[in-house]
DNA sequence: GGGAATAGTTGTCCTGGACAAAAAGGCTTT
DNA sequence: AAAGCCTTTTTGTCCAGGACAACTATTCCC
């Protein structure tokens, strides 16, 4: 469908900043080298991109999300772009009873039925109990929206209206059950540059299933503030949450600066789908790949307090 | 409590625009004109910035945040921004019962009694009502809250743990009331850079009490992706949340695009801290700097599609 | 085949200049 | 005193083009 509009539509600089997430060096300077985006200028000499060059530059943002570096894909047409997408790699699926979950999310995710999104989702927890709901459905579901994406499967309001919903079950979840009063303490949150919030609520179901006493920051918290908190409220482990999304030798840095800051008491932990990818360990971390690693972990960790202590 | 700052906290201009919310031009044309903030180097030239002078910035943030101009604070030291501070008029809770609830909310924080914080708010809530809850003791502590940040009442953590339970509360709060059937329609969301998912949690609440029907697509949603979810969701109403960390003309340069792009029929309110400053308003656009407004709001618009429907 | 060295790619930071939008200040008129 | 209008100052954002470290691909050698 041809928009029928007639006010072509037309941005500047900073507006495309906002509605791809690239930054304005970053515009300014693929212009300069591969010479697109070529914003025609304004009375002022300033850039104004039309609306096909912002399309064409969100494709991208696509492709280079899924791995492909700039200079292949700037200087193809926006038909060559579209038919990468077809070829890239199709996911593996999941097993059988969870696929089916997560192909019926998927279709009605966009179908855009709030309502039976809600009661698809909350009919999957009431079957499988918390603990195997976020493990069999939660985790893969996650991937496979972020991979849904890339394909242009669905829009990315479609994975924000998801990833909402699924924070208001676990949530949910969370606060029905009764804080225990004995086990470790355990203090979350991710790293300044880590957004995604998922990744952590997850965790905080399992350890609180697991009877560990959970502390959310929330996203974000500088390592710096990690340290004070984990001080103030006398925690034993220290849990961080890293997705796909932040580069490996970042994460590692935060690890070993938070490490060397912290108690030598306190134990560290970093999960996350980050994980899957490197193998190299972070000395003095506990990395996990999986969810399904915390309650050995927790095992592990009261072995050895109980051995401590005595 | 003045806490000592971490020993040689050294930031990036990067990380300097992310903690204070001044761009990076900001910040370099500051260093030109008015000679602060003035960052020492690291063996590349790049700007490296020490804690004391990050602190001053945020104070000044908060200065200018209410009305003061950057060339008058600039120059003065840090003891003499502080005394201003103490003269700016505190917005004072409002009434005797609800100061209370908030003294005592800031209290049991930094005393990092996580059971007593829960239980202390889950009380107002039963005391108040949902409703009166999120009027009078939520949205008053969350200005308190940030403004005790930026003195150095509280740390970041502080008001992470804060924000979390807040959000806990009205997460239940919201999946308890059973959602209408026939209420307008409004799209939840922020504008990319804007984080604070407080006063969308907050606005949903008094929405939904109100009979709307909410659909709400968590922080920073790109304007183009909105546009989509409105179409695909029928929305009758896009709602955007606005915090004092968003600069307003970026602010409104987002609304007006926005605008632009927004089918004619669909209403666009813009909500939240922000709107108390900055007295211009954004055509086609309705601003509330205050949840009190909403019910009023949502009345004229019942009024207006009734009459439009005859 | 694996690992190290080399060559290309890419995002972010730099300087210093320019200018429009907004605010403040001065002035006259109701 | 309040309201309007003009001028001056202040302030944030944009521009160009250069530099460079971190990253990735490729080649070469054992």
């Amino acid at each position: 469908m041809k928009s029928s509009s007639p006010a072509k539509s037309l941005s500047s600089i900073s507006a495309v900043e906002r509605d791809t997430g690239f930054s304005k060096d970053t515009l300014r300077v693929w212009e300069r080298r591969y010479g697109f985006p070529k914003p025609s200028r304004d009375s002022h000499g300033e850039r104004v991109y039309p609306a096909d060059q912002l399309e064409k530059l969100r494709v991208i943002r696509r492709l280079m999300d899924s791995g492909l570096r700039p200079g292949k894909v700037m200087a193809e047409p926006l038909r060559a772009l579209n038919a990468r997408i077809q070829l890239l790699p199709e996911r593996a699926p999941q097993a059988e009873a969870e696929a089916s979950v997560a192909n019926a999310v998927l279709r009605v995710l966009k179908s855009h039925q709030l309502a039976e999104l809600r009661q698809l989702l909350s009919h999957a927890l009431m079957r499988l109990g918390l603990q195997r709901f976020v493990m069999e459905v939660v985790a893969p579901l996650n991937t496979l929206v972020g991979h849904a994406w890339i394909d242009g499967r669905i829009q990315i309001f479609e994975e924000h209206l998801y990833a909402e919903q699924i924070q208001h079950l676990l949530r949910q979840a969370i606060g029905a059950m009764s804080p225990s009063e004995q086990g470790p303490r355990v203090l979350l949150t991710t790293l300044p540059g880590e957004q995604h919030k998922l990744g952590l609520l997850m965790a905080e179901v399992c350890l609180t299933i697991e009877g560990a006493q959970c502390i959310s920051l929330g996203v974000q918290t500088p390592a710096w503030d990690i340290v004070q908190a984990a001080r103030a409220h006398r925690v034993d482990i220290v849990g961080l949450s890293f997705s796909q999304a932040m580069p490996v030798n970042v994460a590692r840095a935060g690890l070993v600066d938070l490490r060397q800051r912290l108690d030598r008491k306190i134990a560290l932990w970093a999960g996350g789908s980050l994980w899957l990818r490197g193998r190299k360990n972070v000395p003095g971390v506990t990395t996990m790949a999986s969810l399904t690693a915390i309650p050995g972990e927790l095992a592990a960790w009261r072995d050895i307090d109980l051995r401590a202590a005595s």
